[in-house]
DNA sequence: TTTGAAAACTGAACACTGTTCAGTAAGTTT
DNA sequence: AAACTTACTGAACAGTGTTCAGTTTTCAAA
C-alpha cells in the first residue's frame, strides 16, 4: 500500500519534472519551436520516457496551460473581499492586465499560443478558464444587481469587456504597441484601460 | 530589350503563382501545417524552385502579410463616403470584424502571428500599420468635430477602441470563443460588438 | 536468496519538415 | 555550332513528433 502511494508519488514528480522542463522551454521559444528532445536532454531522459506521462506534445502545453489558469486565479482570490461590486469588476481588470504585463509568456500560452486547441475535450481543458472566466460573469451579475448594465445579457457583456481588456494584453505581448512609437506600452495600457473604465461606468 | 522584359514578366508570373498556390494552403491549412512540398506540389514544380524566388517560407509570409493590409485598406475605401464620422466609425469597426472572419489566417498574420523578420520588411510593415491606425485616428478627430469623445486624447482613444475590436477578433482567431460553448463564435463577435458600440455611444 | 514478472526506460527507426546545392536541361548570344 | 546563362530538379542534410522492440530496474512471491 505504501509502495503504490510512493509509486503514485513518484510518477507525480516524473510529470512535474517534464513540466517544469517544458514551461521554461515553452516560453523561451515558444510552441513550435521547442522540441521533446530538448525538453528530453534538459530533465536527462530520452525522449520517448516522456510519452510515458503525456500522451504528445499538446497535453503537456496544455498542463501548462491549467498552470497558468490556476495562477491568474491565486491573484484574482483577494478580490472577493471587494465589496462593491463595480470596484471589484475594475479591480479585476488591473489585476488581469498586471498578469498579462508581469506573466507576458503565460498570458501569451493561456490565450494567444497558436497550439493546436482540440474540439474533444476542451471542456476539461478548458475547466479552469471557465472558473475564471464565471468569476467575471458573477461580478458583472452582482453589477447588475446595483443597476449597472442594465438589460446586458450577461454572456455577451462579459465577451465584450474580456475582448477589451484581451485586446489591450495581446498587442501588448505581441509587440503591436509599436504601432504607437511616440507612446511607451506601458502608457498606453495605463490610459487604454482608464478609458475603457469610464465607458465602462456610462453603461 | 523585349526578351528581358517578358522574362521580367514570366519572373512576376511565377512569383505570383507561387504565392496564389501558398495563400490557398495557408487560408486552408494554417502557417505552421503547410509544408513547401504541398505548394510545390500544387503548382507542379520542385521544392527548390520555391526558393528561386522567395528567400524561405518567412518571406512568402511578409508577401501575404502585406497583400492582407491591401485588402483591408480596399475594403475600408468606401467607407470615406459615409458622411456622419460616428457611422463612418461604427461601419469601420464591422469592416475590421469582418476582415477578421473572413480572412482568419491573414488577420492571424497581420496582428497576431509573431514572426521571425529581417528589419527591411519589418519598416514595411510598420508603413501599412500606421496607415490603417491613422485612418482610424482621422474617423475619431471627426467624431470630435461632433462633440462626441470629449476631452479624449485621441492617441489612447484610438488604442482603447482597436485593443477592444482586436481582442474580439484574437480570441476568435486563435478558437479561444470556446471559453462560450453554448455560443456560437459568430454571435459573440456579433453581440460582443453592438455592446461595445452602445458603450462608445455613451461615451 | 533466488526468481520472474511487471514497470521504467532507452534509442534506433519512421515519416515528416524547411532548406541547400551539385547537376541537368532549356534558352539565348556569339 | 559552340559557349554562356538561366531555370529547374531532386537527392541529401539536419531537424521535427512519435513509436516500439528490446534492455534495465524494481520488487513481491517462492
Amino acid at each position: 500500500m505504501t509502495i503504490t502511494a510512493r509509486k503514485q508519488r513518484e510518477k507525480e514528480e516524473m510529470r512535474q519534472l517534464i513540466l517544469d522542463a517544458a514551461r521554461e522551454v515553452f516560453l523561451q521559444k515558444g510552441y513550435h519551436h521547442t522540441s521533446l528532445r530538448t525538453i528530453a536532454e534538459k530533465i536527462e531522459y530520452s525522449p520517448g520516457t516522456i510519452y510515458l506521462y503525456f500522451k504528445d506534445k499538446d497535453e503537456i502545453f496544455h498542463a501548462l496551460h491549467e498552470e497558468g489558469f490556476r495562477r491568474m486565479l491565486t491573484q484574482m482570490q483577494p478580490l472577493q473581499h471587494v465589496s462593491d461590486p463595480m470596484e471589484r469588476l475594475k479591480a479585476m481588470g488591473r489585476v488581469y492586465m498586471n498578469f498579462a504585463r508581469d506573466n507576458k509568456d503565460f498570458y501569451d500560452l493561456m490565450f494567444i499560443m497558436d497550439a493546436p486547441m482540440d474540439h474533444e475535450k476542451d471542456h476539461e481543458k478548458w475547466d479552469m478558464g471557465n472558473r475564471t472566466l464565471g468569476y467575471l460573469k458573477a461580478v458583472l451579475k452582482d453589477c447588475q444587481g446595483k443597476g449597472h448594465f442594465a438589460g446586458k445579457d450577461i454572456e455577451y457583456l462579459s465577451f465584450t469587456i474580456w475582448s477589451a481588456m484581451h485586446g489591450m494584453c495581446a498587442l501588448y505581448c505581441r509587440g503591436r504597441c509599436q504601432a504607437y512609437p511616440d507612446h511607451e506600452p506601458n502608457d498606453l495600457m495605463e490610459k487604454g484601460y482608464e478609458n475603457f473604465v469610464e465607458l465602462l461606468e456610462k453603461g
